[in-house]
DNA sequence: ATGGCGTGTCAACGCTCGTTGGCCTACAGT
DNA sequence: ACTGTAGGCCAACGAGCGTTGACACGCCAT
């Protein structure tokens, strides 16, 4: 509707062109700044407007200018991009622990990843954006690992069941053993997981175990 | 299936002669399935007492008087029992496969699992419920498992990592890849997984891969 | 019959939420 | 100096929530 979507790029791309700064700009950034802490601190429904705006320093009526409605600023605050390195520049035995590495590094950059996954548990809007982050970012890398298309669904379908929960239990759920496990630690027994699931051979059907 | 257990499980095992049955406790035990329907389907804070109530076909003061607040209803809704089988019977090549199998089946025969699940990513007193059944139900086995306590942690949180994980993708965020394997494909890619977790040689440091 | 208890309804409370609209202030363009 | 506008605050709204207390019915033992 304003499009004033395009100012919280900035944060992240730097895009040098003309691009009007209003004074507006550091309030924006403010208030996505606190709505992604209170959505990956709290999900959706508990993260109120009036405590995102006090975070921000700002008046509630703010975040309703800026960003329409709640659903308009959780849409803006959760907008991220995978950053998914190209695997055809990386030895294909390396994919597992690299692609274990880089989403680690991902999610502890900011609070943004956690928001989605904490609101895509319970938000409609918020599990409809992870299965869009998921289509778009994730699953091209294994189309381009596997030729057929189904397989390569499946195989990223797996990889992702195995990231997502180890987020899950580490940032989300904050089970003891998988906090305390160390980021190298994390990389050697994930990394072999993924890369089975994204190359390695399709599990045989089961040799017949009846007895 | 059984909406005998759901009453309470204090009474109900042989047959003492005096069945203390009261007329409310069909009542009871439409509450707690209406609870866990609302709570698997919407989470915690957008499952309201009043929805629940008029899904039992009751008044919401009722929820109150049997279950005191929407906290009690909860953790009444999900008390929980993993069933786990005693891996002491089984042979330990077979105990990764088995247990994916056992999970898939304790998922999808009533909804109290991913209730506990979408609770457990936006509300503190999910998170600590999961964190129990995790500690109390999970890890012991892992313990029969590994000598070693602090290793068997590890293992343990690494296997629920996994199951949570594809839990997670298929159950909640409704993947459409994850929600299309059969339970036989997922046994065969995640049984292996779940089995090395468990039992298989810890990895090795990386081999100085500096450069 | 009668009184108590178990089961249930109804109406209302206090609260917080998202959201709205009016008003104030600083300042840039004329 | 005047005025339009962008940036901000404030007070209030309607709705929905969890929760409460008073009350109504039907059953049993008295």
């Amino acid at each position: 509707m304003d499009g004033a979507e395009a100012a919280q790029g900035e944060e992240q791309r730097g895009d040098p062109p003309e691009a009007p700064r209003r004074r507006s700009d550091e309030t924006r950034a403010a208030i996505l700044r606190a709505a992604r802490d209170r959505f990956a601190a709290d999900g959706y429904e508990r993260a109120t407007i009036r405590l995102i705006a006090r975070e921000a320093g700002i008046d509630p009526s703010m975040v309703m200018r800026y960003y329409g409605n709640k659903s308009g600023l959780f849409a803006a605050a959760v907008e991220f991009d995978l950053k998914m390195p190209d695997v055809y520049y990386i030895p294909r035995r390396h994919v597992g622990a690299m692609l274990v590495r880089h989403f680690l590094s991902r999610w502890e950059q900011d609070e943004t990843l956690t928001a989605l996954l904490r609101v895509g548990a319970t938000n409609p809007e918020g599990a409809e954006e992870m299965r869009r982050i998921f289509r778009t970012q994730l699953r091209p890398l294994a189309d381009e690992l596997s030729p057929d298309a189904e397989e390569a669904a499946t195989r990223s379908a797996l990889a992702a069941s195995q990231i997502l929960g180890m987020a899950l239990c580490r940032y989300v759920l904050q089970l003891p053993p998988a906090v305390d496990m160390s980021h190298e630690e994390i990389v050697r027994w994930l990394g072999p997981t993924i890369q089975r699931y994204l190359t390695g051979d399709a599990p045989p059907p089961p040799p017949d175990e009846a007895g």
